[in-house]
DNA sequence: CAACTGACTCACT
DNA sequence: TAGTGAGCCAGTT
C-alpha cells in the first residue's frame, strides 16, 4: 500500500505530515519546523513531532528519522535517538558532536512542497 | 468541555 | 555557548 493511499482513519493532518515525510530523500534531513511551514504554519512543529512519534508506518515509506530539530540536534525518536543518530549517519549524514551538519544536509523546503 | 502532554521553536538572559 | 520560560498545536484524559 503506497504511502498515498493511507487514507482512513488518520486525521487529515497526520496524512499531510507522513505525505511531506515520505518525500525527503535518503542523505538528506528536514526540521519539524520546515514540514510544519509546508503544511500551513511554523507553529505546527510540536504537532508534527507527536504525529510522526505514533506513524503507523515502516521507516522505507515514512522515513521519520529524517526529521531534526531546527538547531541541528538530533531531536527525539520513538525507538530511541541514539538509533536516530546512527540510521543518519549511515545514511551519509554528517553528523559531529550531536550536531547535523544542516548547512550541507538540510533538504531545500521547496522540494517538499512540489512533487506531490 | 477543561486540563495535560510531548520526537518543537524562538526570544531573552 | 548554555539554560530558562513562554507560545503553539493535535491528541488524549
Amino acid at each position: 500500500m503506497p504511502v498515498s493511499d493511507f487514507n482512513s482513519k488518520l486525521s487529515n493532518f497526520k496524512k499531510r505530515v507522513y505525505e511531506i515525510v515520505s518525500k525527503i530523500p535518503k542523505g538528506y534531513v528536514a526540521s519539524y519546523s520546515q514540514i510544519a511551514e509546508v503544511i500551513g504554519s511554523k507553529n505546527y512543529a510540536r504537532a508534527v513531532g507527536n504525529a510522526l512519534h505514533v506513524n503507523p508506518f515502516p521507516r522505507e515509506e515514512v522515513p521519520c528519522h529524517r526529521v531534526v530539530k531546527s538547531n541541528g540536534e538530533v531531536g527525539g525518536y520513538a525507538y530511541g535517538s541514539y538509533v536516530k543518530t546512527n540510521m543518519l549517519i549511515e545514511e551519509g549524514v554528517e553528523i559531529i558532536n550531536g550536531k547535523i551538519n544542516l548547512e550541507k544536509n538540510l533538504i531545500n523546503i521547496n522540494l517538499l512542497k512540489n512533487r506531490g
